[in-house]
DNA sequence: CGCCATAGCTAGGATTACTACCTATCCTCT
DNA sequence: AGAGGATAGGTAGTAATCCTAGCTATGGCG
């Protein structure tokens, strides 16, 4: 049934977007970034974080440049005005949303039963 | 492009078995509760409450039976055990993974891009 | 009478994250 | 030398979820 598997549940974006406040930093790295800083909570496969960072970068939020290094190829990635915008609001929305969901899951929020 | 459309993002399932902690609720009347108990920030169109509740139901986390009232058809829902044991555990999940994205979102959690 | 709230429902689409697969280089271990 | 893992990029197709848009029907209010 894979109940569970969905893990990320429409907050991929952001996350992803809050990654590059530091700097650019290219696929894997981003990849590696979000695995580490949630004690391996987000240990995404590829085939999410690839055609996740294609999305941002369409939608102008995050641009890309090539390179190589060792040998390897690899894109950069950094947040564009637009993707820092974006971010900041995605932020403030979270917040709300976690405030909400958090209330409602209390033992008792919910009125009798009418 | 409707960007903010889904606004629930995967977490429906456990508002739904939430409301149901009070007592048996009908699925019109689990709608409002949800839309009152979250000052009106999750006014869900029945067209997501309905196959959800349908979805619970089939999953055995709850349990429908019909009546009538006021010549109104109703159907009330109540957890079954296995949606009580559901709801703990995604309670608790729910709390992880909203500490885990609130601290990823914080201004410096990454560390400097290599 | 018309309209809204109440009460239930479905079909189809858009989006999202996943599994499963592929190419390629570099490094380490045997 | 060869195998395998980590690094680095990618795609195709699938399952799940929530939405829009539409439907039936009753009761009450202006």
């Amino acid at each position: 049934m894979k109940a569970d598997a969905q893990a990320l549940k429409g907050h991929l974006d952001v996350l992803l977007l809050a990654t590059l406040t530091a700097g650019p930093r290219h696929g894997y790295a981003i990849k590696e970034a979000l695995r580490d800083g949630s004690n391996g909570r987000f240990d995404l496969p590829t085939g999410t974080v690839y055609p996740a960072l294609h999305r941002l970068d369409r939608a102008g939020l995050i641009t890309g440049s090539w390179s190589v290094v060792d040998g390897r190829r690899r894109r950069t990635y950094q947040l564009t005005a637009a993707g820092r915008r974006k971010l900041a609001g995605e932020r403030a929305g979270w917040h709300e949303f976690a405030r909400a969901v958090t209330a409602l899951l209390e033992p008792d929020p919910w009125p009798t039963t009418r």
